[in-house]
DNA sequence: GGCCTTCCCGTAAACGTTTACGAAAATATG
DNA sequence: CATATTTTCGTAAACGTTTACGGGAAGGCC
């Protein structure tokens, strides 16, 4: 592998004025500025990472930490290649790289962020699956790690954030759902630690007041994430007392299982139990169509990266560079999945 | 951020002994060890991996390289993510962490991998999206880069690979359908380039021949990847003149496509046509039933990494390291998606 | 030609590690 | 106790960059 050593002797020019020439500083005549691209392109020559980070600190990786069976504001596989893919298309123009890490989930998670960032593997980190009380905005924050997260968090560091709008998708449900009759309407929201589940929780409580609904906590329903998740939700449901008539989800791997468990019951969906929440293209498959909730991952990744950029002192133009604290809204594709209430 | 040298002055020790003691070295009094650990706990110290990386030469990262809208082997979003769960299950307990990159797609793709081989950010890599004549191999090969690709290529330079058991999966595929009587079954491609095709198509026409049916060029239909491609994918099939009765696939997300497609035109999944392909667990919403074809990708991801890391000399015991090509075989889950033909 | 600018370029330090080498300390051997 | 051996530690070089600094060359001006 040839080294700037190498491209210098090769020259016979010394390695101060190879890197000048590569990196574009002044002090160098035009002329060998020539004579040095040619010959790193001829040598094939490409800086070495490990150099240049040790020397100027920053190793233009963004690390994004997933974990391991991820579900938090996203659950499910289906969403984050689209996201990485969007982020990358931002990274790309400013020559940084994703680096997306398997992170061991809760417990271990903190230790395993520590190590990273003590590591210096990546100039920043971008962290999901959030939760209420997250340490791990501490801990960067303290750090002073620049991070962003997909996803909130009632730890306040204030840190940029972006976020899908589950308090409108929430909101925009239940006024769906109302409208055509519905009254006992369960919300399935994921496990105990994650903000998500207080924000659609919040938000449920003061809309079904809004409405004159009474809140009845046995309508809230932990649900484990995946298709396994949808199927016991929809045993739960069907087998309660003063059956339910809608639920509503935020997990786009719910609807299949959901729409499954029904079945296995003979039971249909839409009509025996209306079904509205987040989904994905995939779920243009599931008959009777399902009525959900639809965002642009590939544009929620370039957000995410952009302010992500924002945040990394070393290409900041802007002082202070804003931050960035966004919801983006879902947008809704009408099925046949809440039918009004007979 | 405390580095050894700040360690080393904590201690009144130097920062050789400080590395030793932290390395595990010989040439260190239990002792002092045991200081240098506490003190290393207490201060937080974690060796900077750039430092670490331009002394001996290797980063600790894996890089998997993705291809935007990747289609290789396993098309879809649906896979990756448990492919990196297991990897990086492997990965951890040899000090490695996995870093997916997503690389612009074929034509640029050379260009790419070259920048990331030249800047030496990753120790070994995967690539997946294998195609037919893939010069990445040589690419990589030529400068003796450890790596293991998912799915296989013609350019052979002995390196070692993973694959699913796409020969077993047709065969079987075949099999079954010519025993309930299908005789024109559309066999469903990838792109040109893509290895699987051509992997697919040799024993798509072998097995014919075994059963004692004709080759018909029109019966292989190349089908662009994901839900969209499944439903054009119908389309075609079902306007063909001599129409065929059945069609094989590898995309998991076709089914979806081709269900959505045939209920468009209002016909009948399994009835009208039959289905038979690879699929995930998430197919199994699917109605009625779909036959398919399933793998461990968890599994999947562990054996990848553990093929890598035979490939790097700097943790290898072994020698010579076996160079591992395996075809990772398919499980067959019934449905009722390939039903007799009446 | 002498002097001052301007323009280029080479030198060397620094980033944080690991490790070969040799020196010093501790222990064993006579 | 002197010497030989072993154990432990400090020193310094090296990995590949970038960049502050100073100096030489070239050119302009009087």
């Amino acid at each position: 592998m040839t080294s700037i050593k190498d491209l210098a002797q090769h020259l016979g020019v010394s390695i101060g004025t190879v890197s000048r020439a590569l990196n574009d500083k002044f002090d160098v005549k035009p002329a060998t500025r020539e004579r040095v691209l040619k010959a790193a392109a001829e040598l094939g020559y490409v800086p070495n990472q490990a150099g240049r980070s040790l020397r100027q600190g920053n190793t233009g990786l963004v690390g994004f930490v997933l974990e391991t069976s991820s579900e938090g504001m996203m659950q499910g596989d289906l969403f984050f290649i689209r996201v990485f893919d969007g982020m990358q298309s931002v990274l790309s123009e400013y020559g940084l790289h994703l680096m997306v890490m398997m992170s061991p989930s809760s417990e271990k998670s903190d230790e395993y962020l520590q190590k990273i960032v003590g590591r210096r593997l990546a100039d920043a980190l971008v962290l999901s699956s959030t939760r209420r009380i997250d340490p791990r905005v501490d801990l960067l924050a303290d750090q002073n790690i620049p991070f962003v997260m997909l996803g909130r968090s009632q730890t306040d560091r204030g840190q940029p954030w972006l976020d899908l709008d589950f308090e409108g998708m929430v909101t925009d449900a239940i006024e769906r759902l109302h409208a055509r009759g519905h009254r006992r309407i369960v919300l399935a929201v994921p496990r105990q630690e994650l903000n998500l589940r207080y924000v659609m929780l919040d938000t449920y409580r003061t809309q079904l007041a809004r409405h004159g609904l009474a809140f009845d906590e046995d309508l809230v329903i932990e649900t484990a994430p995946g298709d396994n998740g949808g199927v016991a939700l929809a045993h739960h449901i069907m087998e309660m007392e003063d059956r339910p008539s809608a639920v509503i989800f935020s997990d786009p791997i719910h609807p299949f299982g959901l729409y499954r468990g029904l079945t296995e019951m003979g039971l249909v969906p839409g009509k025996d139990l209306a079904i509205l929440g987040i989904a994905t293209r995939l779920a243009t498959v599931l008959s009777p169509n399902l009525t959900h909730y639809r965002v642009r991952l590939f544009d929620l990744g370039r957000r995410v990266a952009q302010a992500l950029i924002h945040r990394l002192p070393h290409l900041n133009t802007e002082n202070p560079p804003p931050v960035i604290r966004e919801r983006v809204p879902f947008t809704l594709v009408e099925g046949e999945s809440d039918l009004p209430l007979e």
